[in-house]
RNA sequence: GCGGGUAUGGUAUAGUGGUUAUUACACUCGGUUGUGGCCCGGGAGAGCUGGGUUCAAUUCCCAGUACUCGCCCCA
């Protein structure tokens, strides 16, 4: 027997429902908000997320899916939707177009990793991304987008952290003050294993790190906030005043650096209150530097990825009430072999008028029949065939629901099929 | 990459070193001489793979595999 990959999973009839409710729901949102859809391929060259993400980053070293094609060419399953999107944006030239352009997808996401609870191989993010401007209302905007999505979808418990980890200058400044800082301490010799390679290639990193050793000497560390320009904090204090007109509260989390290496700025993250381990909903930022980077005028941008699958999930656990549409459904069956016909033919009408409606399978008995009707939600049951009575010109109609049963003729049966289309 | 847990019909579960391997749901047949839900009765269907211990292993041990959870990291 073959079974889904690790890490990756159907999503069964049952579930298509919440799926479908957040897709409602973001899509309409995104169109309120003024973004547009963009969708752009399941892979790329790899050298896109190098560049994009970061050689030293722990998504581009150990989690992508990466293969050779058949022409030699270095391949890459999409790790995360920025570096498409700007890839897509400097191709198309849409930066000669009026700025910002403001784009929103939903998508699958490729990273391998050990799965575990809200954590897949394959999972999808819905995001959007901004492009074009260093508007910190744009920062604002898209961080509200995430928190107003949330609060409609019904999920309100949640946080929203925040930082600055500033421009490209006062990152130099400040990476060049904590690598001194760091390689002067006793932290030097007692380092984790992760952080050796971090001081290098992802200094901030360090500041992120779980290790408990390593976490003792956060609080003396440098500030990234002494090192901002003044351009940053002015930024930053725009972004957080957008926040606060929008009545949405925050955490300022200076240790939050997020695991990309294209942030400036703004990042941010809004996570689950409930003390789990995948809480991430969303995560993102500015990214002003990423454009350029990948071969396209400078170009500043900000965006956000949420994750589908985690949000659903805290949707099921909340119990948040979501409304399903009930159609009413008829099912025909016939009880002798003259009938089979007329069953098809029945079936094939109702269905022209825009009626729900199937046919019973053959070997069933019409007790097992009914039973299939009632445990999938048909309203209807229509039995074609012979009468006890003899007449044949009539069929039997049962409504589930109140169990009453009458005989119409196969005239009247045909109007009642055709008078939806009046509707 | 590292660590923990689990593996029994389709699904979810119980139990056992030896007999017919438990129960529920689903399926199927019947009670109702073709009519669902509730009830009652019948039927079919199961111990991951490989090795070890043993007279005997589904049970104990080891390995593999899968799933799952946690760390790192992320959504």
């Amino acid at each position: 027997m073959f079974s889904s990959i690790r890490g990756t999973k159907d999503i069964l009839p049952k579930d298509q429902k919440f799926w479908d409710y957040f897709k409602n729901e973001a899509f309409k949102q995104s169109s309120i908000y003024g973004f547009e859809r963009i969708d752009t391929p399941t892979f790329e060259m790899t050298d896109l997320f190098l560049r994009g993400i970061g050689i030293g980053t722990d998504i581009v070293t150990k989690e992508t899916y990466s293969f050779i094609d058949r022409g030699e060419n270095n391949i890459t399953l999409r790790p995360e939707g920025t570096a498409s999107v700007c890839r897509a944006y400097i191709q198309n030239a849409m930066y000669t177009e009026s700025q910002p352009k403001k784009f929103y997808y939903f998508t699958s996401i490729f990273r391998y990793e050990r799965p575990q609870s809200g954590r897949l191989r394959e999972h999808h993010q819905f995001g959007i991304e901004t492009l074009g401007s260093n508007d910190p209302f744009l920062d604002g905007e898209i961080i509200q987008f995430a928190w107003n999505l949330l609060s409609k979808l019904g999920l309100n418990k949640l946080n929203l952290n925040l930082n600055t980890i500033g421009d490209q200058n006062d990152r130099a400044n400040y990476i060049k003050s904590l690598k001194s800082y760091y390689t002067k301490s006793d932290w030097d010799n007692t380092k984790c294993k992760d952080c050796e390679n971090r001081i290098d290639t992802n200094t901030l990193r360090i500041l992120d790190c779980k290790n408990k050793n390593c976490q003792n000497y956060i609080n003396e560390a440098p500030n990234m906030i002494d090192y901002a320009s003044d351009s940053t904090i002015n930024h930053f204090e725009k972004v957080k005043n957008y926040l606060d007109l929008s009545k949405i509260k925050y955490t300022i989390n200076k240790s939050l650096v997020r695991g990309l290496d294209y942030y400036t700025n703004t990042v941010f993250e809004i996570t689950s209150k409930e003390n789990k381990s995948q809480n991430a909903l969303v995560g993102g930022g500015r990214y002003n530097g990423l454009i350029e980077q990948l071969g396209g005028p400078s170009t500043p941008g900000t965006g956000f990825g949420m994750g589908v699958e985690r949000v659903i999930n805290e949707i099921i656990e909340s119990d948040i009430n979501i409304n399903e549409k009930i159609n009413s459904k008829i099912l025909f069956t016939s009880i002798d072999e003259n009938s089979y016909d007329k069953k098809i033919k029945y079936n094939l009408i109702a269905r022209n008028n825009n009626i729900n409606s199937e046919i019973s399978t053959e070997g069933k008995s019409l007790k097992a029949t009914m039973r299939y009707a009632n445990n999938n939600d048909f309203s209807i049951v229509i039995i074609l065939g012979h009468e006890p009575q003899g007449n044949n010109n009539t069929v039997s109609i049962k409504y589930l629901e109140s169990g009453k049963q009458e005989n119409i003729s196969e005239n009247e049966l045909l109007t009642m099929l055709n008078k939806n289309n009046d509707e």
